[in-house]
RNA sequence: GCGAGAGUGGCGGAACUGGUAGACGCGCUGGACUUAGGAUCCAGUGGGAUAACCCGUGGGGGUUCGAGUCCCCCCUCUCGCACCA
């Protein structure tokens, strides 16, 4: 009697062995040849979720591969730790952020081991910790003395009910998340990082990420970056010696302005209004995309390209924060000018016409294509490109503007009026003004005797003790800066925290440069744009002072799908857990409910799978496997509880094929491989096995391709029936090769049966097995036989023989000779050693 | 609206540069072993016709000896951006 797989018993035995022999330990040895896999680290949110699973296995199985290859791997681990869910912990169940943080950080770190992630402990980065936010806190110094980090008033949503700062994402349909109260935009004076000074390199960059990563990726950081050509120049205010400068990318529509419209935060719309209260409404609407609204200034602008008197408006729809803040209209070539034009009854006048045929007036719709200039003085007759280039020259030879590259990105606005986050090392004197913290003062501490209520603007500033310091410059009485730093700060360079022991400081450069850049990073798409992008900015800064000597942090980038499932509806209580259902009904109501769509697992619509449930009921080993067999890795996945039944049945397979064949496979030696009639189909398939499941992992990342070629070698083992010593130096060969090819997707169950055959731990320092390409080329090929292209006959042939000989055995097939029944053969197409097309 | 991606058996998914569509798994059917089986093992499984055969990769055209794969048009779904002048 065999033991049975019992996965809880194998999975802790390896981990204590992995942990007490530091297998997983990375020494920082920069001779050898390096690779960096690295996954999103988490937020601790308390308990980890499918996605990481998910996105850990993928990493895994990457790091397990390479570090069979030979490399020196460096795969490491950390916690996202600062941000807002702790405090509102604190807020709703009194406990201190950082203590409901590092529980959670306690408890997640114990599923990750229990997965068997191949993690250098070591090397866990907490964001939290004073150590690590220290260096946010010089980064932020040194981007201060280059002018990259600068202080401006800016807009963020207030709840004036709970008088807090909220998040984009406490903003629940215009009101506050909490108390519902409708949120107004306030104005405040706050941090920026200047990322715009950089818009061009990093969208040049992007280049260079082609080759790594996923184009939908690279386009979406450069619709982000979002560069445009145009002009800007200015319009001079009628009876007065102000000057509005407006931005445009179509000075081919110049002719066709009708009016001028600014935002209604631009500086000139106070002095041209008449009407405060009437402007005070338009603010308020100021960015609502529902309806256009506008309002007459009173005042005209000067075109100055034909010297026509235009009013001037102020519109909700313009934004201060891109160009100018002021924009000309052309509404006949403009659809959101088109659209305001018809409201206010404003004149729209054609000066594009299609190149072939001519538009239709009174319009429907404004026409944005290029086409031919018209109406337009000594431009007129010219197609729009060359209008552009020529009225550009033109400006800019006259002095009434300049051609000018505008970008969509803006500068990013670091301050949270938050506790939980790293202190903006800034201090505030009366007689020096803004001054920063020394570096030798360096880590600002965050206070811990904190009381969190969700009111007020900013946490910290209820702090007596943190907020009254010295001014470094002068001695005197200062304040400190009480906002915090944005957690994509912290997101922002973690990678380089991983390549140092945790003793040292995080900036050697020598580690850096062995390690970084990061060769494989994985995590979901939801970070695309703004994590990367940021990540790919701070290396920049870094570059620039001289600790790095790259670019571009991830040369390679995974982006893994949704973990997603069937949700469940009762049309009168909502989302159902699946036992909440009987004989699909609602236990509570007994409706019939409706199987509804397979979306992303989430626990509001209660379809999600507890990792801690899979693990107790099927083990680490075949949650990772069924997660990595379902779906190739950058796909959404369906979640099936049929489909990790199979993914368990098959390791329980292996398990048992193994244990009964224990004794004869320990009892064989390694060397030589006997190969015989009997046994060469199966050392073929090793062979084949070997190159299919390399090549899907190497080349593509198919994971779920290469788990069914393992399938398939398993089918094949357990099919055959040694009957010789030298089938047996097979079946070892057979069952060694498996277990090696396995052991990144399934590493503890491998690690077992590794030790069952007779082989020494740990099977993660053992090489990875080659394949011998003459040994996996089969003999014989299975001839397609064509006629007309449809096929009419295989037949077996040796493999290797000439298109000519091909040819001839198609064309002596019996059942080939039936379907051409006497008829001209006009074209024969021989593929080489697979198919024959006879064309009749 | 713009941009990207995807539509293949009952289901998840295979099919490298155009060359046997449906690998592998699930499910289903039949059988074996069992007091029993929702355990395990064996066999079968795209649809239709009792066989030779016909039809099949969202729909419609096209290129080709040959199209899931290439080109054009259309439909559906998912994701991202969304007044960026």
């Amino acid at each position: 009697m065999i033991e049975k797989y019992d996965p809880e018993k194998v999975e802790l035995k390896w981990q204590k062995y992995w942990e007490e022999k530091e297998i997983f330990k990375t020494p920082n040895d920069f001779t050898k040849k390096k690779f960096y896999c690295l996954e999103m680290f988490p937020y601790p949110s308390g308990k980890i979720h499918m996605g990481h699973v998910r996105n850990y296995a993928i990493g895994d199985v990457i790091a397990r591969y390479k570090r069979m290859r030979g490399f020196n791997v460096l795969h490491p681990m950390g916690w996202d730790a600062f941000g807002l869910p702790a405090e509102n912990a604190a807020i709703e169940h009194g406990v201190h952020p950082a203590k409901w943080t590092y529980e959670n950080i306690e408890y997640m770190k114990r599923q990750l081991k229990r997965m068997g992630f191949s993690y250098d402990w070591s090397r866990e980065v907490t964001t939290c910790e004073p150590e690590y936010y220290k260096w946010n806190q010089w980064f932020f110094l040194k981007m201060y003395e280059k002018g990259l980090a600068y202080r401006k008033a800016s807009f963020v949503n207030w709840c004036p009910s709970c008088a807090t700062v909220l998040a984009n994402e406490q903003v629940v349909d215009g009101g506050c998340w909490r108390c519902d109260t409708e949120v107004i935009q306030k104005e405040l004076p706050q941090w920026f990082l200047r990322i715009t000074a950089y818009a061009e390199e990093l969208l040049q960059g992007c280049e260079e990420l082609l080759e790594g990563w996923p184009e939908h990726v690279v386009t979406m950081q450069r619709n982000w970056i979002g560069k445009s050509e145009g002009v800007e120049m200015d319009f001079p205010v009628a009876d007065s010696e102000l000057k509005i400068r407006i931005f445009t990318t179509r000075p081919d529509t110049l002719w066709g302005a009708t009016f001028v419209c600014l935002a209604p935060t631009h500086p000139l719309a106070e002095k041209l209004t008449k009407d405060r209260s009437k402007l005070e409404r338009i603010k308020s609407k100021y960015g609502m995309m529902e309806e256009k609204e506008g309002l007459f200034t009173g005042r005209y602008a000067i075109n100055p390209m034909n010297g026509e008197k235009i009013p001037i408006w102020v519109a909700n729809f313009v934004l201060m924060e891109y160009g100018t803040g002021a924009i000309m209209s052309v509404p006949a070539h403009d659809q959101r000018d088109f659209e305001f034009a018809k409201k206010y009854g404003l004149p729209i006048r054609v000066v594009i016409q299609p190149e072939k045929g001519k538009l239709k007036e009174p319009l429907e719709e404004a026409f944005e294509e290029p086409g031919v200039v018209v109406n337009s003085g000594e431009f007129s007759g010219l197609n729009s490109d060359e209008a552009k280039k020529r009225i550009g020259e033109f400006i800019e030879a006259h002095g009434l503007g300049e051609v000018k590259i505008n970008y969509r990105l803006r500068d990013w606005g670091i301050s949270r009026q938050r506790y939980w986050g790293t202190p903006i090392p800034i201090v505030y004197c009366d007689s020096c003004g803004i001054v920063p913290v020394p570096e030798s003062q360096l880590p600002v501490m965050l206070p811990e005797n904190v009381t969190l209520t969700g009111k007020g603007e900013s946490p910290l500033s209820q702090i007596e003790d943190f907020i009254n310091t010295t001014c470094p410059s002068c001695g005197g009485k200062a304040k400190r800066e009480t906002d915090t730093m944005d957690t994509f700060v912290d997101s922002s360079w973690y990678f380089l925290r991983y390549c140092t022991s945790k003793e040292s400081e995080p900036l050697q450069t020598e580690a850096l440069h062995y390690w970084m850049p990061v060769d494989q990073y994985i995590g979901g798409v939801e970070h695309a744009v703004l994590h990367l992008l940021y990540s790919r900015f701070f290396t920049r800064v870094l570059r620039d002072i001289g600790i790095l000597d790259f670019s571009e942090p991830f040369k390679n980038l995974l982006t893994q799908g949704m973990v997603c499932k069937e949700t469940i509806k009762c049309p009168l209580h909502g989302w159902l857990l699946p036992d909440e259902v009987e004989n699909n009904r609602c236990i509570k109501c007994g409706s019939e409910v409706q199987r509804g769509r397979v979306e992303k697992m989430s626990k509001s619509k209660k379809n999600v799978v507890d990792p801690d449930y899979l693990i107790k009921k099927y083990g680490a080993d075949t949650s990772r496997l069924f997660s990595l067999f379902a779906a190739p890795p950058e796909k959404d996945l369906e979640w099936s509880d049929q489909g990790i039944e199979g993914a368990h049945r098959f390791l329980g397979r292996v398990w048992n094929l193994v244990q009964v064949n224990a004794d004869p496979l320990r009892n064989t030696k390694d060397r030589p491989v006997h190969i015989n009639k009997n046994n060469e189909k199966l050392a073929r398939k090793v062979h084949q096995s070997i190159k299919k499941v390399t090549e899907d992992i190497e080349n593509r990342y198919q994971f779920n391709t290469a788990i069914a070629a393992m399938m398939e070698l398993f089918n094949e083992l357990s099919s055959f029936r040694p009957s010789s010593n030298e089938d047996w130096s097979v079946m070892r060969f057979g069952v060694r090769t498996l277990l090696l090819l396995l052991s990144p997707f399934a590493p503890h169950i491998t690690e077992e049966l590794w030790e069952v055959i007779g082989e020494s731990p740990s099977i993660l320092q053992q090489p990875w097995p080659e394949w011998d390409e003459a040994l996996a080329k089969e003999p014989e090929i299975e001839l397609v036989i064509q006629v007309n292209g449809k096929v009419r006959a295989k037949e077996i042939v040796p493999a290797g023989l000439s298109d000519d000989e091909l040819r001839q055995r198609a064309l002596s097939s019996e059942r080939i000779k039936k379907f051409i029944n006497g008829k001209p053969i006009k074209k024969v197409i021989v593929v080489k050693g697979r198919l024959v097309n006879i064309v009749i």
